[in-house]
DNA sequence: TTGAATTTTCAAAATATTCTGAAAGTTTTT
DNA sequence: AAAAACTTTCAGAATATTTTGAAAATTCAA
């Protein structure tokens, strides 16, 4: 029957969504959550995703929590409601661009700060801190890089490499 | 003392090392064999990271041969001697291009493949498999875009960016 | 060959992370 | 102000990951 097949393939989505979002650092549960309000039209609660993926409230709570940090899912309070209702945002584009913005503030923001505190603490003054502090600062150099290129990519919107991206997305 | 000072500054760096790449899916042993072996002028064996690092022969053993997957380090036959060395890549720009190249495989990859998976289960007849096909379709789209992105970052000397990134690497 | 040196494996232990569920806290209704 | 509806917290339980270390496998010299 096709309703069923459409049912499998959510689940097999949802799970999918799950087991890969470990690989990347985020857990599989918020992974889950995520993936089962971008499939669903309407706003859920968190009673409905309890039940749906069969897990504690606690467990719900907290991750809706961290989906709401990550700027990928919004609470909705809908009227004659006591029940908060939560929506995933819907538009890929901007699901991949709030991704890569957390991503870039929690994995190379502490990689600069780090790596400045490492150099202040040291003088240049013989052969051995030269090395050291070299390698300290080419890091800090490829970090800064790093960070300044996911910024501009996310920012500009005239960027040639964000305008390749909508030709190919559109099309 | 100086040497004091240099020896605290490279603890400090193999430390942080390892407790960042917790934060971006690398464990804490292998990132702090990687920072030691980065610090380190000479290649060393396992006996001596070891010792260094206060761990066990089955931690190193295995953390060496991951960082070597990642190709971050290498292994070296010194003549005469029986023990394996080990060096680490020290071009920082190509550790940059390693763990890029690596991450992508390893997150973008898997990504791709799952969601062709799912899209080839399902047949676009009815409206709410339309909706659900258009999700899976878009996550497809950003993820062969950022994959494309990347490699041709990674590949071309020539690309743009990587000049850019050159200019600022060398002053 | 043999055996000493070295590397690899892997089951069990240690550690870290995630999840549960009941209690505490908050907000809204009556 | 009390009660009902709902959300948040958090200590302990469950699960997952990492580490150890001793045994097995491999390599090399004699």
């Amino acid at each position: 029957m096709s309703l069923m097949e459409l049912k499998e393939a959510k689940d097999k989505f949802i799970h999918t969504w799950g087991t890969l979002a470990t690989q990347w650092g985020i857990n599989r549960t918020m992974a889950q959550i995520h993936a089962l309000l971008l499939l669903s039209a309407k706003s859920m609660n968190a009673d409905e995703i309890m039940a749906d993926l069969q897990i504690s409230r606690g467990n719900v709570n907290m991750n809706l929590r961290d989906l709401m940090d990550w700027g990928l899912i919004y609470k909705q309070l809908l009227p004659g409601e006591r029940k908060e209702y939560f929506i995933a945002e819907k538009d890929i584009w901007k699901v991949a661009k709030q991704i890569a913005k957390e991503r870039r503030r929690r994995e190379i923001g502490p990689l600069i700060e780090a790596m400045e505190d490492i150099k202040e603490g040291i003088q240049p003054d013989t052969v051995e801190k030269e090395e050291f502090l070299k390698i300290v600062n080419d890091i800090s150099k490829v970090s800064v890089f790093a960070d300044n290129t996911l910024t501009s990519l996310l920012k500009s919107e005239e960027n040639w490499l964000l305008n390749n991206f909508i030709k190919i997305f559109n099309k």
